[in-house]
RNA sequence: GGCCCGUUCGUCUAGGGGUUAGGACGCCAGGUUUUCAUCCUGGUAGCAGCGGUUCGAAUCCGCUACGGGCUACCA
Protein backbone atom coordinates (compact mmCIF):
# COMPACT_ATOMS: atom_id res chain seq x y z
CA UNK A 1 0.00 0.00 0.00
CA UNK A 2 1.05 3.52 -0.67
CA UNK A 3 2.20 5.22 2.07
CA UNK A 4 0.30 9.06 2.22
CA UNK A 5 2.98 11.88 1.44
CA UNK A 6 4.83 13.40 4.07
CA UNK A 7 7.32 16.22 4.07
CA UNK A 8 8.72 18.57 6.85
CA UNK A 9 10.49 21.98 6.31
CA UNK A 10 12.97 21.71 9.57
CA UNK A 11 14.59 24.74 9.80
CA UNK A 12 17.36 26.16 12.64
CA UNK A 13 15.95 28.91 14.95
CA UNK A 14 19.49 30.76 14.30
CA UNK A 15 17.84 34.09 13.02
CA UNK A 16 15.86 35.02 10.67
CA UNK A 17 14.51 32.60 7.77
CA UNK A 18 16.61 33.07 4.67
CA UNK A 19 14.61 33.70 1.59
CA UNK A 20 16.11 30.04 0.40
CA UNK A 21 14.71 28.21 3.33
CA UNK A 22 11.63 30.02 2.42
CA UNK A 23 11.79 28.27 -0.75
CA UNK A 24 12.42 25.02 0.13
CA UNK A 25 9.58 25.58 2.86
CA UNK A 26 7.36 26.38 -0.58
CA UNK A 27 8.82 23.54 -2.64
CA UNK A 28 8.07 21.16 0.30
CA UNK A 29 3.78 22.52 0.74
CA UNK A 30 3.91 22.50 -3.13
CA UNK A 31 5.12 18.73 -3.19
CA UNK A 32 2.70 17.79 -0.62
CA UNK A 33 -0.48 19.34 -1.75
CA UNK A 34 0.32 17.94 -5.13
CA UNK A 35 0.07 14.72 -3.54
CA UNK A 36 -2.65 15.16 -0.79
CA UNK A 37 0.13 14.76 1.69
CA UNK A 38 1.01 16.53 5.15
CA UNK A 39 3.76 19.23 5.23
CA UNK A 40 4.90 19.58 8.66
CA UNK A 41 7.05 22.30 10.68
CA UNK A 42 9.89 21.00 12.82
CA UNK A 43 11.85 22.91 14.81
CA UNK A 44 15.73 21.60 14.89
CA UNK A 45 17.03 23.50 17.65
CA UNK A 46 19.56 20.87 18.79
CA UNK A 47 22.43 23.32 19.55
CA UNK A 48 21.69 25.26 22.20
CA UNK A 49 24.45 28.00 21.72
CA UNK A 50 23.16 28.81 18.51
CA UNK A 51 19.84 29.63 19.62
CA UNK A 52 18.52 32.88 18.61
CA UNK A 53 14.97 33.98 20.67
CA UNK A 54 12.46 35.46 18.36
CA UNK A 55 13.63 33.23 15.64
CA UNK A 56 11.37 30.76 15.99
CA UNK A 57 8.53 32.98 15.93
CA UNK A 58 9.65 34.79 12.96
CA UNK A 59 9.94 31.56 10.98
CA UNK A 60 5.89 31.00 11.55
CA UNK A 61 5.33 34.55 10.79
CA UNK A 62 7.12 33.68 7.54
CA UNK A 63 5.10 31.42 6.71
CA UNK A 64 1.95 32.57 7.16
CA UNK A 65 2.82 35.39 5.26
CA UNK A 66 3.54 33.56 2.75
CA UNK A 67 0.41 30.94 2.35
CA UNK A 68 2.57 28.17 3.49
CA UNK A 69 0.67 26.93 6.20
CA UNK A 70 1.64 23.51 7.99
CA UNK A 71 -0.58 20.97 8.56
CA UNK A 72 1.13 19.85 11.80
CA UNK A 73 4.67 21.46 13.67
CA UNK A 74 5.40 23.47 16.08
CA UNK A 75 2.23 26.04 16.40
CA UNK A 76 0.05 24.29 14.28
CA UNK A 77 -0.50 21.17 16.58
CA UNK A 78 -0.46 17.44 15.21
CA UNK A 79 -0.60 13.92 16.94
CA UNK A 80 3.16 12.73 16.29
CA UNK A 81 4.53 15.89 18.21
CA UNK A 82 6.58 17.95 20.34
CA UNK A 83 7.85 19.24 17.19
CA UNK A 84 10.84 20.93 18.41
CA UNK A 85 13.56 18.85 19.08
CA UNK A 86 15.12 20.34 22.43
CA UNK A 87 11.69 18.68 23.62
CA UNK A 88 12.56 15.08 22.26
CA UNK A 89 15.78 15.12 24.07
CA UNK A 90 15.19 11.83 25.82
CA UNK A 91 13.70 10.35 22.49
CA UNK A 92 17.11 9.99 20.95
CA UNK A 93 19.38 8.48 23.52
CA UNK A 94 17.85 5.19 23.32
CA UNK A 95 18.58 5.15 19.36
CA UNK A 96 22.00 6.03 19.87
CA UNK A 97 22.53 3.45 22.42
CA UNK A 98 20.92 0.83 19.98
CA UNK A 99 23.65 2.18 17.77
CA UNK A 100 26.26 1.23 20.48
CA UNK A 101 24.71 -2.17 20.97
CA UNK A 102 24.94 -3.09 17.55
CA UNK A 103 28.43 -1.80 17.36
CA UNK A 104 27.21 0.47 14.57
CA UNK A 105 28.56 3.46 16.71
CA UNK A 106 30.86 3.91 19.94
CA UNK A 107 31.80 6.20 22.53
CA UNK A 108 34.35 8.77 21.91
CA UNK A 109 36.16 10.69 24.87
CA UNK A 110 38.80 12.82 23.16
CA UNK A 111 37.73 16.02 24.12
CA UNK A 112 37.61 19.22 21.89
CA UNK A 113 40.61 20.65 22.69
CA UNK A 114 42.17 17.62 21.66
CA UNK A 115 40.75 17.29 18.47
CA UNK A 116 41.62 20.68 17.90
CA UNK A 117 45.37 20.04 18.59
CA UNK A 118 45.22 17.29 15.87
CA UNK A 119 43.36 19.57 13.05
CA UNK A 120 45.73 22.12 13.68
CA UNK A 121 48.74 19.84 13.66
CA UNK A 122 47.23 18.65 10.37
CA UNK A 123 46.78 22.23 8.80
CA UNK A 124 50.21 22.67 9.67
CA UNK A 125 51.27 19.69 7.61
CA UNK A 126 49.15 20.83 4.46
CA UNK A 127 46.71 17.53 5.64
CA UNK A 128 43.57 17.73 7.13
CA UNK A 129 42.57 15.89 10.39
CA UNK A 130 39.47 13.49 10.25
CA UNK A 131 38.10 11.12 12.47
CA UNK A 132 37.73 8.43 10.47
CA UNK A 133 38.48 4.36 9.80
CA UNK A 134 42.27 5.48 9.56
CA UNK A 135 42.87 7.40 12.62
CA UNK A 136 39.90 6.44 14.99
CA UNK A 137 41.98 3.21 16.07
CA UNK A 138 44.70 5.41 17.41
CA UNK A 139 42.19 8.03 19.69
CA UNK A 140 40.39 7.69 22.27
CA UNK A 141 37.29 5.50 22.38
CA UNK A 142 35.49 2.49 22.73
CA UNK A 143 37.38 0.94 20.20
CA UNK A 144 40.42 1.04 21.72
CA UNK A 145 39.71 1.07 25.45
CA UNK A 146 39.27 -1.75 27.34
CA UNK A 147 35.67 -2.38 28.43
CA UNK A 148 36.43 -1.51 31.58
CA UNK A 149 38.43 1.38 31.28
CA UNK A 150 35.12 2.49 29.27
CA UNK A 151 32.70 1.23 31.43
CA UNK A 152 34.05 3.47 34.45
CA UNK A 153 34.94 6.46 32.69
CA UNK A 154 30.74 6.45 31.39
CA UNK A 155 30.14 5.69 35.85
CA UNK A 156 32.08 8.73 36.50
CA UNK A 157 30.70 10.61 34.27
CA UNK A 158 33.51 11.42 32.17
CA UNK A 159 32.20 13.75 29.17
CA UNK A 160 31.83 11.81 25.82
CA UNK A 161 30.01 12.13 21.83
CA UNK A 162 28.84 9.20 19.98
CA UNK A 163 30.37 8.77 16.93
CA UNK A 164 28.93 6.74 13.41
CA UNK A 165 31.59 4.09 12.89
CA UNK A 166 31.53 4.63 9.38
CA UNK A 167 31.44 1.05 7.35
CA UNK A 168 34.49 0.08 5.45
CA UNK A 169 34.97 0.50 1.81
CA UNK A 170 30.93 0.61 0.89
CA UNK A 171 29.52 2.58 -1.91
CA UNK A 172 26.38 4.38 -1.14
CA UNK A 173 24.02 4.67 -4.03
CA UNK A 174 21.18 6.67 -3.87
CA UNK A 175 18.80 7.90 -6.64
CA UNK A 176 18.18 10.98 -5.93
CA UNK A 177 14.42 12.85 -7.27
CA UNK A 178 16.27 15.58 -8.62
CA UNK A 179 19.57 14.82 -9.32
CA UNK A 180 19.45 11.38 -10.15
CA UNK A 181 22.04 8.61 -9.37
CA UNK A 182 24.77 9.91 -6.20
CA UNK A 183 27.46 7.78 -4.89
CA UNK A 184 29.53 7.91 -2.09
CA UNK A 185 32.49 5.50 -1.16
CA UNK A 186 32.61 5.35 2.65
CA UNK A 187 36.61 5.30 3.06
CA UNK A 188 35.81 8.89 2.18
CA UNK A 189 33.88 9.75 4.53
CA UNK A 190 34.25 10.05 8.36
CA UNK A 191 32.68 9.11 11.67
CA UNK A 192 30.35 11.92 12.83
CA UNK A 193 28.86 12.60 15.92
CA UNK A 194 25.90 11.82 16.59
CA UNK A 195 25.01 12.53 20.26
CA UNK A 196 26.92 15.37 21.54
CA UNK A 197 28.65 15.89 25.19
CA UNK A 198 25.44 17.87 26.53
CA UNK A 199 23.36 15.19 25.81
CA UNK A 200 21.59 16.15 22.89
CA UNK A 201 21.78 14.50 19.50
CA UNK A 202 23.11 16.16 16.27
CA UNK A 203 20.84 17.21 13.50
CA UNK A 204 22.03 13.84 11.81
CA UNK A 205 20.78 11.52 14.46
CA UNK A 206 17.81 14.04 15.26
CA UNK A 207 16.72 14.41 11.69
CA UNK A 208 16.73 10.63 10.95
CA UNK A 209 15.03 9.58 14.00
CA UNK A 210 12.26 12.46 13.74
CA UNK A 211 11.92 11.45 10.19
CA UNK A 212 11.60 8.01 11.06
CA UNK A 213 9.19 8.75 14.09
CA UNK A 214 7.18 11.34 11.54
CA UNK A 215 6.53 9.40 8.73
CA UNK A 216 8.29 11.26 6.28
CA UNK A 217 8.22 10.05 3.03
CA UNK A 218 10.30 12.70 1.24
CA UNK A 219 13.04 14.34 2.16
CA UNK A 220 13.31 17.75 0.11
CA UNK A 221 16.22 20.16 1.35
CA UNK A 222 19.33 22.52 0.76
CA UNK A 223 21.73 20.92 -1.20
CA UNK A 224 24.16 22.02 1.15
CA UNK A 225 23.01 18.41 2.80
CA UNK A 226 24.09 16.38 -0.09
CA UNK A 227 26.91 15.21 0.79
CA UNK A 228 25.46 13.61 4.65
CA UNK A 229 23.08 12.14 2.50
CA UNK A 230 25.34 9.02 2.90
CA UNK A 231 25.52 8.99 6.78
CA UNK A 232 21.86 9.20 7.25
CA UNK A 233 21.49 6.57 4.48
CA UNK A 234 23.50 4.36 6.38
CA UNK A 235 21.68 5.67 9.81
CA UNK A 236 18.57 4.36 8.57
CA UNK A 237 20.49 1.06 7.77
CA UNK A 238 22.08 0.66 11.31
CA UNK A 239 18.76 1.36 13.21
CA UNK A 240 16.93 -1.14 10.87
CA UNK A 241 14.28 1.33 9.34
CA UNK A 242 15.25 1.73 6.02
CA UNK A 243 11.88 -0.16 5.05
CA UNK A 244 10.14 3.24 5.06
CA UNK A 245 13.20 5.60 4.91
CA UNK A 246 12.25 8.72 2.98
CA UNK A 247 13.05 9.32 -0.35
CA UNK A 248 15.99 12.05 -1.09
CA UNK A 249 16.18 15.43 -3.05
CA UNK A 250 18.88 18.11 -2.66
CA UNK A 251 17.79 21.64 -4.09
CA UNK A 252 19.93 23.60 -5.37
CA UNK A 253 21.27 26.64 -4.18
CA UNK A 254 20.17 29.97 -4.18
CA UNK A 255 23.46 32.12 -5.44
CA UNK A 256 24.11 36.09 -5.14
CA UNK A 257 23.16 38.75 -7.72
CA UNK A 258 26.89 39.03 -8.58
CA UNK A 259 30.13 37.45 -7.57
CA UNK A 260 30.87 34.54 -5.34
CA UNK A 261 29.25 32.43 -3.80
CA UNK A 262 25.96 31.45 -2.23
CA UNK A 263 23.39 34.51 -1.07
CA UNK A 264 24.16 35.80 2.31
CA UNK A 265 22.59 38.12 4.81
CA UNK A 266 24.97 41.09 4.00
CA UNK A 267 23.97 40.79 0.39
CA UNK A 268 20.20 42.52 0.54
CA UNK A 269 22.39 45.62 2.04
CA UNK A 270 24.72 45.82 0.14
CA UNK A 271 22.94 45.55 -3.36
CA UNK A 272 19.31 47.36 -1.78
CA UNK A 273 17.10 43.94 -1.96
CA UNK A 274 15.86 41.92 0.97
CA UNK A 275 17.05 38.49 1.12
CA UNK A 276 13.95 37.76 4.37
CA UNK A 277 10.56 37.53 3.80
CA UNK A 278 9.87 39.68 7.08
CA UNK A 279 11.90 42.82 8.70
CA UNK A 280 13.98 41.53 11.37
CA UNK A 281 15.06 43.46 14.28
CA UNK A 282 17.47 42.31 17.14
CA UNK A 283 17.33 44.61 19.77
CA UNK A 284 20.33 42.93 21.53
CA UNK A 285 22.59 42.55 19.21
CA UNK A 286 21.26 45.34 17.25
CA UNK A 287 21.34 44.00 13.47
CA UNK A 288 18.30 44.51 11.35
CA UNK A 289 17.33 43.29 8.02
CA UNK A 290 14.54 44.71 5.73
CA UNK A 291 12.21 42.26 4.56
CA UNK A 292 10.00 41.22 1.40
CA UNK A 293 6.55 42.05 3.26
CA UNK A 294 7.77 45.97 4.78
CA UNK A 295 9.48 46.51 1.33
CA UNK A 296 5.76 46.06 -0.08
CA UNK A 297 5.79 43.42 -2.06
CA UNK A 298 2.97 40.97 -2.37
CA UNK A 299 3.33 37.08 -0.64
CA UNK A 300 1.86 36.09 -4.11
CA UNK A 301 4.65 38.05 -6.35
CA UNK A 302 7.12 36.41 -3.75
CA UNK A 303 6.49 33.38 -4.04
CA UNK A 304 5.99 33.05 -7.70
CA UNK A 305 9.31 34.68 -7.85
CA UNK A 306 10.91 31.91 -5.45
CA UNK A 307 8.82 29.51 -7.23
CA UNK A 308 10.98 29.91 -10.51
CA UNK A 309 14.69 30.27 -8.97
CA UNK A 310 15.43 26.47 -10.00
CA UNK A 311 11.73 25.69 -11.11
CA UNK A 312 10.00 26.08 -14.35
CA UNK A 313 6.64 24.59 -16.00
CA UNK A 314 8.27 23.58 -18.67
CA UNK A 315 5.64 26.10 -20.66
CA UNK A 316 5.75 29.56 -21.34
CA UNK A 317 3.49 30.79 -18.67
CA UNK A 318 5.06 33.40 -16.31
CA UNK A 319 2.25 33.77 -13.30
CA UNK A 320 1.24 31.26 -11.06
CA UNK A 321 -1.12 31.95 -8.58
CA UNK A 322 -0.41 29.14 -5.20
CA UNK A 323 -3.03 26.89 -6.55
CA UNK A 324 -1.31 27.06 -10.24
CA UNK A 325 1.60 26.12 -8.80
CA UNK A 326 0.55 22.88 -6.65
CA UNK A 327 -1.06 21.57 -9.92
CA UNK A 328 2.30 22.13 -11.86
CA UNK A 329 5.26 21.40 -9.78
CA UNK A 330 7.03 18.39 -10.23
CA UNK A 331 10.48 17.60 -8.31
CA UNK A 332 12.15 16.17 -11.91
CA UNK A 333 11.71 19.44 -12.99
CA UNK A 334 13.77 21.34 -10.71
CA UNK A 335 17.02 22.51 -11.91
CA UNK A 336 20.14 21.06 -10.99
CA UNK A 337 22.52 23.69 -10.65
CA UNK A 338 22.56 27.08 -8.34
CA UNK A 339 20.24 29.82 -9.92
CA UNK A 340 21.66 33.89 -9.39
CA UNK A 341 18.93 35.64 -7.47
CA UNK A 342 17.94 38.51 -9.93
CA UNK A 343 16.11 41.48 -7.68
CA UNK A 344 14.87 43.08 -10.82
CA UNK A 345 12.90 40.27 -12.00
CA UNK A 346 11.33 40.08 -8.06
CA UNK A 347 10.23 43.95 -8.58
CA UNK A 348 8.67 42.87 -12.32
CA UNK A 349 6.86 40.05 -10.70
CA UNK A 350 5.59 42.56 -7.88
CA UNK A 351 4.58 45.06 -11.00
CA UNK A 352 2.34 42.08 -12.28
CA UNK A 353 0.56 41.62 -9.04
CA UNK A 354 0.15 44.97 -8.12
CA UNK A 355 -1.60 46.03 -11.64
CA UNK A 356 -3.95 42.81 -10.89
CA UNK A 357 -5.32 44.47 -7.79
CA UNK A 358 -8.12 46.73 -7.78
CA UNK A 359 -7.95 50.35 -7.55
CA UNK A 360 -10.59 49.69 -4.12
CA UNK A 361 -7.87 47.03 -3.02
CA UNK A 362 -4.78 49.25 -3.79
CA UNK A 363 -6.66 52.16 -2.21
CA UNK A 364 -7.09 50.26 1.09
CA UNK A 365 -3.51 49.52 1.12
CA UNK A 366 -2.28 53.44 0.55
CA UNK A 367 -4.47 54.71 3.02
CA UNK A 368 -2.95 54.03 6.05
CA UNK A 369 0.34 55.87 4.75
CA UNK A 370 -1.79 58.47 4.00
CA UNK A 371 -3.37 58.70 7.61
CA UNK A 372 0.25 58.78 8.76
CA UNK A 373 0.21 61.99 7.05
CA UNK A 374 -2.55 63.25 8.25
CA UNK A 375 -4.23 62.95 5.27
CA UNK A 376 -7.62 62.05 5.24
CA UNK A 377 -9.16 62.08 1.51
CA UNK A 378 -12.70 60.82 0.48
CA UNK A 379 -12.37 56.76 0.08
CA UNK A 380 -14.07 57.21 -3.39
CA UNK A 381 -12.18 60.19 -4.53
CA UNK A 382 -8.97 58.55 -3.63
CA UNK A 383 -9.71 55.67 -5.22
CA UNK A 384 -10.33 57.42 -8.57
CA UNK A 385 -6.64 58.74 -7.78
CA UNK A 386 -5.79 55.83 -6.99
CA UNK A 387 -6.94 54.27 -10.38
CA UNK A 388 -5.40 56.57 -12.69
CA UNK A 389 -1.55 55.85 -11.15
CA UNK A 390 -1.60 52.30 -10.27
CA UNK A 391 -0.10 51.54 -13.66
CA UNK A 392 2.66 53.34 -13.16
CA UNK A 393 3.54 51.83 -9.77
CA UNK A 394 5.29 48.58 -8.49
CA UNK A 395 4.81 48.54 -5.20
CA UNK A 396 1.91 50.29 -3.02
CA UNK A 397 4.62 52.56 -1.76
CA UNK A 398 5.33 54.35 -5.14
CA UNK A 399 1.82 55.03 -4.97
CA UNK A 400 2.46 58.54 -2.62
CA UNK A 401 5.37 59.07 -4.82
CA UNK A 402 3.43 59.11 -8.29
CA UNK A 403 0.38 60.55 -6.86
CA UNK A 404 1.53 62.97 -3.78
CA UNK A 405 0.70 66.40 -6.23
CA UNK A 406 -3.05 65.53 -5.71
CA UNK A 407 -2.88 66.10 -2.03
CA UNK A 408 -0.74 68.79 -1.47
CA UNK A 409 0.51 71.52 -3.97
CA UNK A 410 4.16 71.16 -5.66
CA UNK A 411 6.51 73.25 -3.40
CA UNK A 412 8.71 73.60 -6.19
CA UNK A 413 9.12 72.75 -10.22
CA UNK A 414 11.34 70.91 -11.87
CA UNK A 415 14.09 72.93 -12.83
CA UNK A 416 15.16 71.30 -16.48
CA UNK A 417 10.95 71.03 -17.26
CA UNK A 418 11.38 74.94 -16.20
CA UNK A 419 14.45 75.63 -18.28
CA UNK A 420 13.06 74.15 -21.59
CA UNK A 421 9.48 74.66 -21.61
CA UNK A 422 8.34 78.11 -19.73
CA UNK A 423 9.04 80.06 -22.54
CA UNK A 424 8.94 83.96 -22.45
CA UNK A 425 5.31 84.02 -23.32
CA UNK A 426 4.01 80.72 -21.15
CA UNK A 427 2.48 83.37 -18.14
CA UNK A 428 0.89 85.24 -20.09
CA UNK A 429 -0.88 82.20 -21.79
CA UNK A 430 -1.51 80.42 -18.62
CA UNK A 431 -2.98 83.82 -17.06
CA UNK A 432 -5.87 83.73 -20.34
CA UNK A 433 -6.30 80.02 -19.35
CA UNK A 434 -7.03 80.71 -15.62
CA UNK A 435 -9.51 83.15 -17.03
CA UNK A 436 -11.11 80.83 -19.08
CA UNK A 437 -11.04 77.88 -16.80
CA UNK A 438 -13.31 80.12 -14.34
CA UNK A 439 -16.19 80.39 -16.94
CA UNK A 440 -15.77 76.74 -16.94
CA UNK A 441 -19.23 75.56 -15.23
CA UNK A 442 -19.64 71.57 -15.67
CA UNK A 443 -15.70 70.48 -14.18
CA UNK A 444 -15.99 67.02 -15.16
CA UNK A 445 -13.13 65.58 -17.79
CA UNK A 446 -15.22 65.08 -21.04
CA UNK A 447 -16.79 68.69 -20.96
CA UNK A 448 -13.12 70.73 -19.66
CA UNK A 449 -11.32 68.85 -22.53
CA UNK A 450 -13.81 69.80 -25.47
CA UNK A 451 -14.04 73.58 -24.29
CA UNK A 452 -10.39 73.64 -23.79
CA UNK A 453 -10.07 72.11 -27.37
CA UNK A 454 -12.21 74.84 -28.54
CA UNK A 455 -10.63 77.73 -26.47
CA UNK A 456 -7.16 76.72 -27.82
CA UNK A 457 -8.31 76.90 -31.50
CA UNK A 458 -9.65 80.12 -31.01
CA UNK A 459 -6.40 81.28 -29.58
CA UNK A 460 -4.39 79.20 -32.15
CA UNK A 461 -2.11 78.26 -30.07
CA UNK A 462 -0.76 75.26 -29.94
CA UNK A 463 -1.30 72.74 -26.77
CA UNK A 464 2.74 72.06 -26.83
CA UNK A 465 3.21 75.34 -25.68
CA UNK A 466 0.60 74.95 -22.87
CA UNK A 467 0.27 71.26 -21.64
CA UNK A 468 3.88 70.75 -20.06
CA UNK A 469 3.81 74.76 -18.34
CA UNK A 470 0.17 73.44 -17.04
CA UNK A 471 1.07 69.81 -15.89
CA UNK A 472 4.48 71.65 -14.43
CA UNK A 473 2.55 74.47 -12.43
CA UNK A 474 -0.24 71.34 -11.41
CA UNK A 475 2.29 68.55 -10.18
CA UNK A 476 5.93 70.04 -10.23
CA UNK A 477 7.02 68.26 -13.02
CA UNK A 478 6.58 66.49 -16.53
CA UNK A 479 5.42 63.30 -15.29
CA UNK A 480 1.84 61.96 -14.31
CA UNK A 481 -1.18 60.35 -15.60
CA UNK A 482 -3.32 62.33 -17.98
CA UNK A 483 -3.42 66.06 -17.94
CA UNK A 484 -7.38 66.37 -17.98
CA UNK A 485 -8.26 63.21 -15.29
CA UNK A 486 -5.70 65.46 -13.37
CA UNK A 487 -7.06 68.82 -13.99
CA UNK A 488 -10.61 66.93 -12.77
CA UNK A 489 -9.21 65.21 -9.57
CA UNK A 490 -7.57 68.31 -8.61
CA UNK A 491 -10.79 70.60 -8.88
CA UNK A 492 -11.59 73.94 -10.61
CA UNK A 493 -9.99 76.18 -7.48
CA UNK A 494 -7.48 74.07 -6.73
CA UNK A 495 -6.36 74.01 -10.46
CA UNK A 496 -6.27 77.73 -10.65
CA UNK A 497 -4.84 78.63 -7.54
CA UNK A 498 -1.82 76.36 -8.72
CA UNK A 499 -1.34 77.82 -12.06
CA UNK A 500 -1.51 81.31 -10.52
CA UNK A 501 1.02 80.13 -7.96
CA UNK A 502 3.60 78.89 -10.64
CA UNK A 503 2.97 82.29 -12.59
CA UNK A 504 4.60 84.19 -9.49
CA UNK A 505 6.97 81.94 -8.47
CA UNK A 506 8.55 81.03 -12.01
CA UNK A 507 8.69 83.92 -14.51
C1' G B 1 43.95 19.48 -0.22
C1' G B 2 39.97 15.45 -0.32
C1' C B 3 34.93 14.04 -1.56
C1' C B 4 30.31 15.28 -3.94
C1' C B 5 27.33 18.25 -7.31
C1' G B 6 26.90 21.42 -11.39
C1' U B 7 27.92 24.42 -16.38
C1' U B 8 22.41 26.84 -22.73
C1' C B 9 21.92 34.72 -24.07
C1' G B 10 24.41 39.57 -18.62
C1' U B 11 20.33 36.89 -15.39
C1' C B 12 16.16 32.96 -14.71
C1' U B 13 15.17 29.03 -17.91
C1' A B 14 12.95 25.55 -22.34
C1' G B 15 15.07 22.07 -25.26
C1' G B 16 17.72 15.35 -23.53
C1' G B 17 20.81 12.81 -31.08
C1' G B 18 18.42 16.02 -36.93
C1' U B 19 15.30 22.92 -33.89
C1' U B 20 16.21 29.28 -38.08
C1' A B 21 18.46 26.72 -30.15
C1' G B 22 12.28 28.91 -27.76
C1' G B 23 10.40 32.12 -23.66
C1' A B 24 11.01 35.69 -19.55
C1' C B 25 13.86 39.75 -16.89
C1' G B 26 17.31 43.52 -18.27
C1' C B 27 19.09 46.51 -22.15
C1' C B 28 18.39 49.09 -27.07
C1' A B 29 15.13 50.94 -31.06
C1' G B 30 10.33 52.16 -33.09
C1' G B 31 4.98 52.97 -32.20
C1' U B 32 1.03 54.78 -28.84
C1' U B 33 0.71 58.62 -25.05
C1' U B 34 0.92 66.51 -27.09
C1' U B 35 4.59 64.94 -20.93
C1' C B 36 6.71 60.91 -18.05
C1' A B 37 5.67 55.97 -16.92
C1' U B 38 2.71 52.06 -18.66
C1' C B 39 1.47 49.41 -22.99
C1' C B 40 2.49 47.34 -28.04
C1' U B 41 6.11 45.88 -31.88
C1' G B 42 10.89 44.75 -33.08
C1' G B 43 16.07 44.05 -31.89
C1' U B 44 20.54 42.62 -28.95
C1' A B 45 22.74 38.33 -26.86
C1' G B 46 23.89 31.79 -25.47
C1' C B 47 25.05 25.69 -25.90
C1' A B 48 32.64 26.67 -21.14
C1' G B 49 36.94 24.26 -23.97
C1' C B 50 39.09 19.96 -26.14
C1' G B 51 38.73 15.03 -27.57
C1' G B 52 35.61 10.72 -28.56
C1' U B 53 30.92 7.87 -30.12
C1' U B 54 27.67 8.80 -34.44
C1' C B 55 25.81 9.72 -41.19
C1' G B 56 24.67 13.66 -37.66
C1' A B 57 26.09 16.14 -30.85
C1' A B 58 23.71 21.79 -27.11
C1' U B 59 21.85 16.79 -26.30
C1' C B 60 25.68 10.51 -25.08
C1' C B 61 30.95 9.42 -23.05
C1' G B 62 35.91 11.13 -21.31
C1' C B 63 39.32 14.86 -19.95
C1' U B 64 40.32 19.97 -18.76
C1' A B 65 38.64 24.56 -17.04
C1' C B 66 35.37 27.19 -14.23
C1' G B 67 31.45 27.55 -10.49
C1' G B 68 29.08 25.60 -6.06
C1' G B 69 28.56 22.56 -1.60
C1' C B 70 30.64 19.67 2.34
C1' U B 71 35.02 18.58 4.98
C1' A B 72 32.56 21.24 13.74
C1' C B 73 30.49 17.99 20.07
C1' C B 74 26.63 24.10 13.57
C1' A B 75 22.48 23.20 11.24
Amino acid sequence: MERKVRVRFAPSPTGPLHMGGVRTALFNYLFARKHNGDFLLRIEDTDQNRYVPGAEEYIIESLKWCGLVPDEGVGFGGDLGPYRQSERKPIYKKYADHLIENGFAYYSFDTAEELDELRKQAEANKQVFSYDLHTRNGLKNSLTLSSEDVAARLQSGEHYVIRFKMPENRDVVEEDLIRGRVSFNTNQLDDKVLFKSDGMPTYHLANVVDDHLMNITHVIRGEEWLSSMPLHILLYEALGISETRPRFSHLPLILKPEGKGKLSKRDGDKMGFPVFPLLWNNQETGESYRGYREDGYFPEAFINMLAFLGWSPGTEQEFFSMDELIESFDLSRVVKSGARFDPEKAKWFNRHYLQQKSSAELTALFLPALKEKGIDPDTQKLERIVGSIKERCEFVNDLWEQGHYFFQAPESYDEKTVRTKWKPDTSEKLQAITSFFETVDDWKYEPIKEKFSEFMTAKEWGFGSVMVPIRLALVGSSSGPDLFEILELLGKDETIDRIKTAISKIQ
